[in-house]
DNA sequence: ATGCCTATTGCGAATAGA
């Protein structure tokens, strides 16, 4: 199985490139956030015509997350316990919720399409709100790991988060000033990979290889990027990775997202794709 | 450097991203 995950920012402007990519890279599985649109806004046609069916969770012109896979969705969530709300100016424990999280399973694979909120500044109530998310999932993370340690599971997305100083490329993303790499969210980071999902990725490419570049300021010319999107997985999930790479040249072209795939390779108890059968 | 990139809503300026 061939999964992966893609901040898409805004479904409708980047159709044609998503799919073109999943068919080009033989993906089964995809993990979208930033949708940027509601479920009946979604271009559901495209990924049908080339074979995918979608479990999408958006509810306005912000955030959304969606799964895309050729094999049947099942078991569909759109939060996760305890998952944190939000509303500016607002502050308490029934804030409304944000389409920020879908899981579902696929072939006998839990994953999960996560948005981590940003922070946006240091010192701004937005990032409470992210620590608050990161430790609700990590608690869940443990939970379910520790529930059903045979499971595969992952948590795909964009987190947010530049977790070493070798993930930050940009000069305008500084330790003490800016969020996505302050010592709270590199904790938090570093304290959901303790709770049993670890990073199946970062051992399989080039060191500073980035995942996002700004669209200001010639950040990718210039290769000035972060890599804060990444593919967390189970004991169980990570055993089964036999390749992971990610995919820079989508950051290239024409309207590119400013975000560019992540993808890994599964070698699964019952994946027929690729390894005939031997008795 | 007094400007910077892109997307959405809705038709312009505000919000958000990171």
């Amino acid at each position: 199985m061939r999964i992966a995950t893609w901040n898409v920012n805004s479904i409708r402007t980047r159709v044609g490139r998503v799919v073109d990519w999943m068919v080009r890279e033989d993906v089964d599985v995809l993990a979208m956030q930033e949708i940027k649109c509601k479920p009946e806004q979604f271009p559901h046609e495209a990924f049908e015509e080339a074979g995918y069916e979608l479990a999408i969770h958006g509810l306005n012109q912000w955030n959304g997350v969606a799964i895309a896979s050729r094999a049947p969705i099942t078991e569909v969530e759109t939060e996760f316990p305890n998952m944190p709300g939000f509303l500016k100016g607002h502050d308490g424990p029934d804030l409304p919720k944000e389409a920020r999280a879908i899981g579902a399973t696929v072939d006998g694979v839990r994953v999960w399409s996560l948005y981590v909120p940003n922070g946006r500044s240091l010192g701004d109530p937005h990032l409470h709100y992210k620590l608050d998310w990161y430790a609700a999932l990590t608690d869940y993370a443990r939970a379910e790991t520790t529930a059903h340690p045979e499971r595969p599971f992952a948590l795909m997305g964009d987190f947010n988060v530049a977790p070493l100083d070798i993930d930050n490329g940009d000069p305008t993303v500084v330790v003490g000033q800016t969020t996505h790499v302050s010592p709270e969210e590199r904790a938090a980071f570093f304290a959901l990979e303790n709770a049993g999902v670890t990073d199946v990725v970062r051992a399989r490419v080039p060191e500073g290889l980035y995942t996002y570049w700004d669209y200001k300021q010639l950040r990718f010319p210039r290769n000035e990027g972060l890599r804060i999107d990444f593919i967390l997985g189970s004991a169980a999930f990570a055993e089964a990775v036999t390749s992971a790479s990610i995919h820079r040249d989508e950051r290239k072209g024409d309207a590119p997202s400013d975000h560019v795939p992540v993808l890994v390779d599964l070698a699964l108890g019952d994946d027929d794709d690729d390894r005939p059968m031997i008795f």
